[in-house]
DNA sequence: CGGCAGGTGCGGA
DNA sequence: TCCGCACCTGCC
């Protein structure tokens, strides 16, 4: 995918790869499903103009004019990743997917470049509990297994999901053994795009939003529901909000322009 | 070595 | 509905 348009008249070319010549079918579904998946077709307007006033939010939105969440993974990949988050460093999580990769997934070759590649949902080789500990993803084991077996069975079906109301979608997530109220958050907004949702922070992120949003000191943040009370300004683009202000922070760390944020960072 | 990271399920108030 | 606890593992 390239960028072939401006941030006025935005484009995006797609080319595509394949051994064999893919059928107008399979290009109009991947298409579909990429518009989807990177928020192509997301209208801001309505999010700028509830925002465009706010001191925080204002500025932030002149610099970022454009930028839409996005991401490219599946409800079934991103269970699987989201079980591989809970309770660990990033370094663990990155040790527990390499391992599941290893173990099940697909080793592809791209312009000179080897990637991983999923397995298919329901497709968790020997998903038994002791198997996959042997794979060191802990007590994990359990919500993996359990979640590839939902999968597997036809219990959750992530096209139905999408046409769900946001209620509907939360009864059935939180109903997946493996499922919280941290991994919930992460769902409804990535991969449901419920861009109001809004109801848990984790510890690091209250740390972080609370020294950008109250100047205090890592060692003593607000209460995270102090930040969500503060997000109320934003309805019904609370996630949004967030989303903008955290991409900001973090091409500014990036640039070296916040360095308070080094000691923040879950490595 | 023991504390820490810190999300989830579960049992009990 | 809320609280306290256990849980794998690896890093410090």
């Amino acid at each position: 995918m390239q960028d072939k348009g401006t941030i006025e008249n935005p484009g995006v070319q797609l080319d595509v790869y394949a051994r064999r010549r893919p059928g107008r079918e399979f290009l109009a579904s991947l298409t579909q499903e990429l518009r989807y998946r990177f928020n192509l077709d997301l209208d801001l307007g309505p999010f700028y103009a509830a925002g465009d006033g706010d001191p925080a939010l204002g500025p932030i939105i002149q610099t970022w004019r454009g930028l839409r969440p996005g991401h490219a993974n599946s409800l079934y990949e991103y269970l699987i990743i989201g079980v591989a988050l809970q309770n660990a460093t990033v370094r663990r999580s990155i040790q527990m997917m390499r391992a599941l990769f290893r173990a099940d997934g697909r080793l592809m070759s791209f312009d000179d470049r080897l990637l991983w590649c999923f397995w298919a949902p329901g497709g968790l080789v020997g998903a038994t509990e002791e198997s996959l500990r042997s794979l060191r993803v802990g007590y994990r084991a359990r919500s993996l297994s359990r979640l590839d077996a939902a999968f597997a069975s036809g219990e959750v079906d992530e096209l139905v999901l999408r046409a769900a109301d946001p209620a509907a979608q939360c009864r059935a997530l939180l109903s997946l053994y493996g499922v919280g109220p941290a991994t919930l958050g992460y769902l409804l907004t990535d991969v449901f795009h419920n861009w109001d949702h809004l109801d848990h922070l984790s510890p690091w992120e209250q740390k972080i939003l609370s020294h950008l949003i109250f100047g205090t000191e890592p060692d003593a943040p607000v209460p995270g529901t102090r930040l969500l009370r503060h997000f109320a300004r934003y309805r019904p683009f609370r996630f949004l909000a967030l989303h903008y202000l955290w991409e900001d922070l973090w091409w500014r760390h990036a640039r070296g322009e916040a360095p308070w944020l080094d000691p923040l960072i879950r490595t």
